[in-house]
DNA sequence: CATGAATGAGAATTCATTCAT
DNA sequence: AATGAATGAATTCTCATTCAT
């Protein structure tokens, strides 16, 4: 009845895992089905062909198919929450820190393109045993927000914005460049992408100016 | 292999459609039933019993399971445009233009919050029938932005605003609130909603003059 | 429960019936759809759709689909038949009636290649139904081979054939250039069909003499 | 959209094939099937059943309905054309070659019956996936018929024959009695079968002398 | 680790038919 | 005579998963 393996993908210390090739064949194969035709939309035939490994394995590594999209939003949102944590700890001026938290998530973002379209697109559904996934990982984010930006803003300011505004908006705003790609490539005609330590830079500027000019 | 019936949905002006009633019911349901499971997560047979409607009326009407899909995409997509079109056409200032848009766009987004997610959450898979709807859209809103918001700004500013960066970077923000609903739920334990008119205003205040005020 | 058309067919004398265009529209296609397709591989959308005519109609004109097939064998059945009696009956020579029959037939055939088709390719199959119209045919037939044919020509020779046997040969004989068509028009090369009349005395002569001369 | 097993079926020598068992049980049950209802009336729950095997198993090896019927001609096909080049080539006179072609090939037919009826009903279908499979084998028969037989014959005759004519032409003659066998079968009132070699001899004498003795 | 076979449930779609208008 | 809506069963095919080897 239960999975024989499934490690459970947050034991050992760093990254260690036997990580037997195949397996991450499987993860990179999911990573980017999922992002191309949804996570219900692929189906593990399709997941095996593209890894190049037999179908029975991919159950034998990670239990079940949302056993693996555990595992990519899991990845996604540690690695996340680490450059969170990076750049908001610590002790200087919160717009400033807000600043190295754009550069830097980002970076991330533009790394993980397709981790990024995997964990948004699945964001609002509700399946029960995803969500609580999401949610733990959301109620940290929210927690640094809070403490190290809003807080400290709210004093120098007539109006407040909580966490649980700033949170999800900070994060559609990195991520709406990569959610929209497919639409925006076919519009753009050719024109190179922009660089993007630029459109971090832009980013960071109208949410600390606005987009007049003073 | 083509649908025979598929009414193509924009001849008679306003809304009038032979609309027999099972149409709407189903059109409801996917609206629904999608923006929880997805598309590709919701079965027909699921999505039939929700509309309290036979199972082959909806190819009957649909053609397809995607040709609803299209449907649906079309349908929010047609208001999106003609709300934006409605703000940002005329000789008023940039900016307010901007403001208007803005709050339209929020109340619109706030009355099909499911609409909403099913369409975000299709937005960068790359299914080749559904992605040219997408981009035709696409296409126009650009148009406008870029005619009505960039250009008019960019004359007053230092550095370049793109319709491709600003209109997707828009919608995101709008929707942020809604795609992040189910996890947002979870975490603000039991505090009210905040009114829409207010998380418009909000955002137009951060979209005008930043989060630090003068 | 029971069809409340469903004119039997057979009933007025000659051909008259109120065949109020779009019945006929209807046969035309089923012939050939049922030629190109099969009988159960032709749906009654497509068989609508081809003629030119509601859906509902062809139940209404003729029960069921089996119905509309029923119908079909029979005007194929009914006019072989006559051909064959029109050059079997009388007093010639044996010989010369097969003659005659072969080069009516063939005539006959020629003119009705979809009918035939669907005639032979149903032949076979064991639908409880549809096999006594066939059968009921067939009788007719052997019996006036028999006495036609096989009987006179038994005497003058030292091997019998019986009707049972000449039947089915010489049918599939006069079939073989219709039934296989679709492979000979890919395999001929743009060389022209043979005519019709060519076809049938080569026929003739192959079953008076055989292939050798003497 | 391919499939993924589907071995391609003329590898190993003689008669070698995983063959796991269900596979031919699917084989088995899909001629006897095809054969009774045609291919198109025939039902994959029907036919799994009749195989007393798994309903999924049948495209598991076989790809699709289609390729299991592609498998069916190709299977037949082969053992026609290897049954006709035994008989046609070497070097013995044109007339005892086709005297051996035809005693080898209805013997052939009635070991095969079934999968005679589904070749002959499928032959006038114009599906093109499956066309291509009876055009290739057509053209092979087509060649080997010209150079043993029509063109020696056609030196010692005054009259020609073609292989587009005589192929066609013998096939049917050979299959006739089998297409016929159901309604034969009713119209023959308990006499027995005539025995196979009986039936072969009298076709070859037909096809020689014709009807009439010398 | 890896594989091929197997399974039952479910996928979307189409079926022939009916019926009220 | 004709139509559009509706139905329930059946269609082919794919699903995620399991298991013996």
């Amino acid at each position: 009845m239960m999975n024989q393996k499934v490690k459970s993908g947050k034991k050992s210390p760093g990254r260690a895992r036997p990580t037997s090739e195949s397996r991450q064949r499987i993860i990179d194969a999911a990573v980017k089905l999922f992002a191309r035709h949804g996570y219900a939309g692929t189906g593990m035939r399709e997941l095996a062909a593209e890894a190049g490994v037999n179908l029975a394995m991919i159950n034998y590594f990670f239990g079940s198919k949302k056993g693996l999209l555990k595992e990519l939003l899991d990845e996604f949102f540690a690695g996340y929450l680490e450059v969170t944590r990076k750049q908001l700890e610590g002790d200087r001026d919160a717009l400033e820190k807000l600043d190295g938290f754009i550069q830097a998530a980002v970076a991330y973002f533009a790394g993980r393109r397709d981790h990024l379209v995997v964990v948004i697109t699945e964001l609002p559904h509700d399946d029960p045993e995803v969500i609580d996934h999401k949610a733990a990982w959301g109620r940290q984010m929210m927690r640094l927000l809070g403490k190290e930006i809003c807080t400290p803003l709210s004093e120098q300011r007539d109006w407040p914005v909580t966490p649980l505004l700033l949170g999800p908006l900070l994060t559609s705003m990195m991520a709406s460049r990569f959610l929209f790609a497919p639409i925006s490539d076919r519009l753009k005609d050719g024109a190179p992408d922009t660089d993007t330590g630029d459109y971090a830079r832009t980013l960071s500027r109208i949410i600390r100016e606005g987009l007049m000019p003073r």
